[in-house]
DNA sequence: CCGGTGACCCGAG
DNA sequence: GCTCGGGCCACCG
């Protein structure tokens, strides 16, 4: 059970039209304070054969991450967010406080 | 082995 | 809102 395998457990458990950050990931699946690894953890995914939902989960801004090595998949991550049934702002951001997954702390089982 | 890099985050100014 | 600085750690050359 690798590190990536945790990440990738977290992921899959994001409902449709809810989204996460990376710390909130890292956060659930016992890696408190190594945000960093869930970016590396979703680099990684293969975006068309891949079962999970890599595009719930968003920084701690409200933003979806865009970079250079991204090739747009950052912006094929926010068509697919929208399909979901997520809005986002005149600014390009999401509102947490509407979209934010917050699981249920009696459910939970890591 | 070592240094640079990065889909990150947080607190201070 | 903004920029800086520090922390984090796998990966790569």
């Amino acid at each position: 059970m690798s590190k990536y395998d945790l990440i990738y457990q977290i992921v899959r458990q994001i409902p449709i039209g809810k989204v996460a950050t990376y710390g909130q990931v890292a956060e659930l699946a016992g890696l408190g304070g190594q945000a960093r690894l869930v970016g590396y953890a979703l680099y990684r995914v293969d975006l068309r054969s891949s079962d999970i939902p890599w595009q719930r989960v968003i920084n701690a801004k409200g933003e979806i991450s865009e970079s250079l090595h991204r090739q747009g998949s950052d912006y094929f991550q926010r068509s697919l967010l929208e399909a979901e049934g997520i809005q986002f702002t005149p600014t390009g951001k999401i509102d947490l406080k509407q979209y934010l997954w917050r699981p249920d702390p009696t459910t939970w089982e890591p």
